[in-house]
DNA sequence: CAGCTCAAATTACAAGCGTAGTCCGATGAA
DNA sequence: TTCATCGGACTACGCTTGTAATTTGAGCTG
């Protein structure tokens, strides 16, 4: 039930706008891979085949949906990687890009005002 | 020159402690992975064709070694997912764990901390 | 020296993946 | 009605990955 890097493409257009036919799934994906049509098509089908999303015919056209949520997706992928390498939390993540001098000034800005607002909310 | 997942287990034992030997490692690994001996010995085998590590005959047994940078790996890691999910920034990857409450107080004020000194720092 | 033992290297093999071409059936044009 | 077209399904194929067994080679043992 993974969703593979490529596929991902795939699940990307459907995220940003669902839903979506053949054509423009193709259209989307092609603007930002080299990929020839086919190939966008298969990975289509190993999504539906995977129930990673379904399609409709909607008056002679197959109309695609997303199946798999994209916070949910996200939120496994970064958990993930959290894990793997951060003994699964966030700090170390943020502290490891701090470290490597990563953080461009206005991200240092973002961050400082998101952590206030959490302080705020919580 | 691509280290998957299964490697990097291999990878991690290394980075705990270098160098070891083979058996070392198989015993870190098969701490966490119920994998045979076998397999470990052919993650070793592929990572030395890969060029991921290196080993020199140490009197009679082989030490094996890192050749690619924990902190380079990590950062790679990292840096793909952000760009793969979080159009390749750190905040919005934070702030999604702030929008599904995955942070525990701890880990806020653990972030909250890590800025404030950023911000000596920089 | 002949065999045994253990580590290292080689080989195996199915499933998944990236990448894509081909086939088929419905729909519209002539 | 026949033919061309087009979208969707099916097939292809080599590489990588996870998982492991088998073979080889070098040193030890009798």
């Amino acid at each position: 039930m993974n969703i593979t890097e490529a596929e991902s493409q795939i699940m990307q257009a459907l995220w940003r706008k669902t839903p979506l036919t053949a054509d423009e799934i193709v259209a989307d994906v092609r603007a930002r891979q080299p990929w020839a049509e086919a190939t966008v098509k298969t990975l289509i089908n190993r999504l539906l085949k995977k129930k990673a999303i379904k399609s409709e015919r909607v008056d002679g056209r197959h109309q695609y949906v997303p199946l798999v949520d994209r916070a949910n997706y996200v939120q496994d992928e970064s958990q993930g990687l959290l894990d793997r390498l951060f003994e699964g939390q966030l700090a170390p993540l943020v502290a490891h890009f701090a470290q490597n001098r990563k953080l461009k000034r206005e991200e240092i800005a973002r961050l400082k005002k998101l952590i206030a607002e959490l302080d705020d909310d919580d």
